[in-house]
DNA sequence: CGCGTTTGGTTGATGCGTCAACCCGACCTA
DNA sequence: TAGGTCGGGTTGACGCATCAACCAAACGCG
């Protein structure tokens, strides 16, 4: 990690790292989102924001606090909350004039605690159990890194407010 | 790890792990095919098939071939190849009667070319250099693991061969 | 030979994610 | 009061991923 590093390019055991990094992620986010799906009825997006509103107090929230907690863009919010209100997860409630607040229905509440700890027993069975408290809470740090680096990386890439996006 | 571990649940650490690894993806993630696309008009799916391509010796590969290599459903590798196709990037030769192998164009080769670099210099310097040879090693080790978890538990949980997904 | 099954691949419908454009009320500021 | 413009939100078009259905050559074997 010095100054420059070792150059662009990935060495031989770096390449391998991250190779086996993303097949491990694209096969571990298949089978969880398949199993969401075919047990369920629910996709992944579906699960994220159903998290978020029966983890709030009220059960209902802003859609814009959903994107702040979920990071989607407003338009995706928009799409998916239409198609997920289609199916009786949530409702648009137009209750302090203006904006509507998103709540999460009967129907939408019984799906998640059906769903909810066979997810959670999957990634446990899956990942945490695999790896181990030690390996796991080293991820999870590992993680936050990235995310830092990520960030400061957006902003020297588009400096100015100009990205409503990246 | 014991016999039965922890109950299906996730306790307070491993729950905050595992949040932080999936916010880190997204992040990462979305950073990534983002670059890739505003800088050279590539989707991570080009990209995959492009390197695949461009890492055979003849660059030409039956498309069950690139299925096999990148994991993707056969309906998928269809479209994706028509709209690549469609792009000039790669094309379908019918050379040995019946079943047209799929060839990487000159345009396909430059596009590949151009952005290989800046892609890996961009996951070196979010990734790599951030976390260090030892953690991305390690990474590699614990994705290896997850991989063979997630392989035995299809098997168990669609045991004969029902399953041409899951 | 004739009939099924497997294998490699295509197609169409549908749902999802992104982009660009738009809408409208609120808040400035002149 | 008229004119920004800003924030929260919707819309439409388009590309992508998935599913189910289909197609045709090759194989297997009676």
């Amino acid at each position: 990690m010095g100054a420059v590093a070792k150059g662009p390019w990935l060495d031989e055991d770096e390449q391998q790292a991250w190779r086996s990094y993303l097949l491990m992620w694209k096969t571990l986010e298949a089978h969880l989102s398949r199993h969401l799906q075919r047990e369920f009825g629910l996709s992944s997006s579906d699960f994220e924001i159903l998290v978020n509103l029966s983890e709030s107090e009220t059960g209902r929230m802003r859609a814009y606090e959903l994107g702040a907690a979920t990071q989607w863009e407003k338009s995706r919010m928009s799409h998916h909350l239409s198609r997920m209100e289609k199916r009786g997860l949530i409702s648009k409630v137009a209750c302090d004039a203006r904006y509507p607040e998103i709540v999460i229905t009967e129907q939408g509440l019984e799906a998640i605690r059906a769903c909810a700890p066979a997810h959670a027993a999957l990634v446990r069975e899956l990942v945490v159990d695999v790896l181990g408290d030690d390996r796991m809470i080293g991820i999870g740090e590992a993680a936050d890194e990235v995310v830092t680096a990520v960030r400061k990386h957006q902003e020297t890439c588009c400096p100015p407010e100009v990205r409503g996006d990246c």
